[in-house]
DNA sequence: TCGCATACCTAGTATAGCTAGGTATGCGAG
DNA sequence: CTCGCATACCTAGCTATACTAGGTATGCGA
């Protein structure tokens, strides 16, 4: 997961504003329940994406429950457009090297 | 190139056996250029990989210069197929994550 | 003889993701 | 009514890993 987990994060919370929990859900829905990520893991991850103006986050209350929703800022809206095409290459790249046979 | 960077020396020094400044070349040659390891990178990493079994090295001698030659062993190709199957199902849950859009 | 490519190495650093713990609420089962 | 589980947040600390930045040494061509 080292060096993927922010665009993840930021593809999850893209179309649609999200808390923490959800996105865990969310990124285990979309993967197929291959991504089945720790909140050890997606806390830290978004407060260092918050401090990096990739997100940001509103207090919510639903149910009783406290939530802490994020939203894409435009900056990471860019990133995450740059990131997409740098994992494609680099996906690219693994498969050449890993041979398609 | 966290936690990547295994399968593609293993998956480089498969079908031959290469020294290590070779794999680095191997690497860029196989990815278009996109990996240009660092030797810092590669020496550890080759060191790491016999430590575990998964590479051996004999010492080789060609134009005067010593060269450390690896080659899979067993457990290296066990784990080198391993490691493939993964790479592909991490690949396919990261695009569906994406959105192949 | 000077620089570059080849060929190896390692100490130290940065950091990122995970483990393992903690807090608190709502809700359904028994 | 209470016990456990899902929800929802958090952080301190560990560990692994890739990279930076240095070092050594040889052969070859300019």
């Amino acid at each position: 997961m080292k060096g993927h987990l922010d665009f993840l994060i930021l593809s999850a919370a893209e179309s649609q504003q999200l808390h923490g929990y959800a996105i865990i859900e969310e990124l285990r829905l979309r993967s197929g329940g291959a991504f089945d990520l720790p909140e050890g893991t997606i806390y830290p991850a978004l407060h260092r994406l918050e401090g990096a103006k990739l997100l940001a986050s509103r207090w919510s209350e639903y149910a009783g429950r406290r939530r802490r929703v994020y939203r894409l800022t435009r900056r990471g809206q860019r990133v995450l457009a740059q990131q997409r095409k740098e994992w494609r290459s680099f996906s690219t790249a693994v498969s050449a090297v890993l041979g398609t046979t």
